[in-house]
RNA sequence: GCGGGGGUAGCUCAAUUGGUAGAGCGUCAGCCUUCCAAGCUGAAUGUUGCCGGUUCGAUCCCGGUCACCCGCUCCA
């Protein structure tokens, strides 16, 4: 039997309130009525994020995994600013056709540049139909002329064409117009601002001479420290750079909480190979990321592996082994997926970009194939910011048999608060004992010492926050020396002493 | 960008069809409490999203705006 999957938009509502009333993500500027794409984490969404990205620092960078040779990869790190000289990203292919007023054919798919489109009519005729062109394109041109004359079912002469700019297209026109590469009428948009980089003005003069952009992505900071790292790391291809941090994207519609958000984090990898390897690993690179996921609790069921058909690959894309995508099952998207994370072979494209467009030698020598080249690249990029959203769908757990209602199945790994430390009552001895475990402890793990209210309301607190384990000192402890340890998931309850609670946590969380 | 839907306490909601708002839960304090939001006593928290208009008076009517949700569009 199938079982029939809907987008959940009641779950949805329910982890962004929970959200909100546990403190893990708030809308951004709120008291003044918020802003649109924007988010803001508070203490127990900061921990988490935090720990997804430690998570993955910790995998790529500190431990990195085995290679296909079996020997452990080379990673280095980097953090690179986040604004760049602005032709950084007219390298990149981020201006240029995005920022310029764009015309979508809805029937070719093609897209042009606004200004760079000429149309053709009939002179007189006001009602009859219009023809794009590309200008300076004669072979588009005299091809928009053909379609007119069969169109009117006439020989024009010069003198009878009416050649206009998009300056003068109503929408009225545009509905009457061919596209250059389509054979029906009315399938141009209208001219659209794609400029999807936030723009700033570097210096106190706002001129067009000092207008520089927020990155778009990580990933450029790192082509363009390329040479800087081989020069000064020791580092030899094949190696990868990796780098975490925030980019801005001005996107069109933000929707669906901090999935599609205007400010977010990216957890980046360039991983720099000769092109004859790179087949192998972008092989390696997808096996590895996809399996990674597992490893701070988002699990298969709820992942998509799936490669880029090619008609959807990017510009830089196009000439490499394709594009990979880790995808998850969000429940605004169900049965449908959303991206987490995609890796790509991206060929040499940015480096040659870079070298071109800056005049740079970029180039690598191999002393051991004792050859010059530009090493392609696997970049394997991930949403921080997605990260934690799928985290927090992936933990969210409604149990109406335990007081709070719902609990949050967060891997230990990724846990804000990873235990409590309680005394069963506020007396008796038993908050200097709790107090002393805790004191002892804080400096190793982040854990919460409670003493007020009772034991159930603090569990329920707890389950909400997601803590995997709760320690609760009681009479028996004072004799014993032994106290409860409560999981989380089981509400299985075991007795441990009160001096084995760090090497508890250090067999749990490691 | 277009169309639709609701914005009332931290959360879930009620109320007044024009006379400045309540409940439950949560939060906090004290008491009590031998393991799952228990009990008792008390407390704090709202310019009814924001701005303007009509009115003697607007949370309610009107206009605008902001953020959120849904459907298109968009998402290199």
């Amino acid at each position: 039997m199938l079982e029939i999957i809907m987008p959940d938009t009641a779950t949805m509502e329910a982890i962004v309130s929970l959200c909100k009333r546990r403190g893990f993500i708030f809308p951004a500027s709120e008291i003044y009525g918020g802003l649109n794409g924007f988010w803001d984490y508070g203490p127990l969404g900061t921990a988490l994020k935090n720990n997804v990205r430690d998570a993955w620092w910790h995998d790529m960078v500190d431990c990195p995994p085995d290679g296909p040779d079996g020997q452990p990869v080379s990673i280095v790190g980097l953090d690179s600013s986040i604004i760049q000289n602005p032709r950084v990203w007219e390298a990149s292919g981020h201006v240029g056709g995005f920022n310029d007023p764009m015309v979508d054919c809805r029937e070719s798919k093609a897209r042009y540049r606004a200004d760079h489109l000429g149309f053709l009519g009939r002179k007189g005729d006001t009602t009859g139909q219009f023809f794009a062109f590309v200008s300076g394109d004669d072979s588009s041109m005299s091809k928009a002329r053909k379609k007119l004359e069969k169109y009117v079912k006439a020989k024009l002469s010069d003198d009878d064409l009416d050649f206009c700019g998009i300056e003068s297209m109503t929408t009225a026109r545009l509905a009457i117009t061919v596209g250059p590469d389509a054979k029906e009428a009315g399938t141009l948009t209208e001219p659209r601002q794609f400029n999807l980089m936030f723009k700033t003005y570097v210096g106190a003069l706002q001129d067009e001479d000092a207008a520089a952009y927020l990155r778009p992505e990580t990933a450029q900071g790192i082509f363009l420290n390329f040479k800087n790292v081989c020069d000064t790391s020791r580092v030899r291809v094949p190696f990868g750079i990796a780098q975490i941090g925030k980019a801005f994207r001005n996107e069109v519609t933000p929707r669906n909480f901090i999935f599609r958000s205007r400010e977010f984090e990216q957890m980046e990898l360039e991983f720099f190979c000769h092109g004859d390897d790179a087949p192998k690993w972008y092989e390696f690179w997808c096996e590895t990321r996809k399996n990674w996921w597992g490893t701070i609790g988002v699990k298969n069921d709820n992942l998509l592996l799936r490669s880029h058909d090619s008609d959807e690959l990017a510009h830089y894309a196009k000439d490499g082994c394709g594009t990979f995508d880790v995808e998850y099952r969000f429940p605004f998207t169900a049965p449908g997926y959303g991206e987490l994370e995609g890796v790509a072979h991206r060929s040499n494209y940015d480096l040659s970009q870079h070298a071109q467009h800056a005049g740079a030698k970029l180039e690598y020598f191999d002393q051991e194939r004792n050859e010059r080249y530009l090493p392609h690249v696997i970049e394997p990029s991930a949403g921080l910011s997605r990260g934690v959203l799928a985290v927090l769908c992936e933990a969210y757990t409604e149990d109406p048999d335990r007081p709070s209602g719902v609990y949050m199945k967060f891997h230990p790994r990724v846990a804000p608060i990873k235990a409590g430390i309680f005394p069963l009552v506020n007396k008796d001895g038993l908050p200097e004992i709790a107090s002393a475990i805790h004191r002892e402890l804080r400096g190793k793990y982040r854990l919460e010492y409670d003493p007020k209210q009772s034991i159930g309301k603090r569990y329920a607190r707890m389950d909400e926050a997601g803590t995997p384990f709760c320690f609760t000192v009681d009479a028996g402890t004072l004799e014993t020396g032994n106290l409860t340890v409560r999981h989380r998931d089981t509400l299985a309850q075991e007795s441990v002493n009160k001096d084995q609670v760090g090497n508890f946590l250090e067999d749990q969380l490691g």
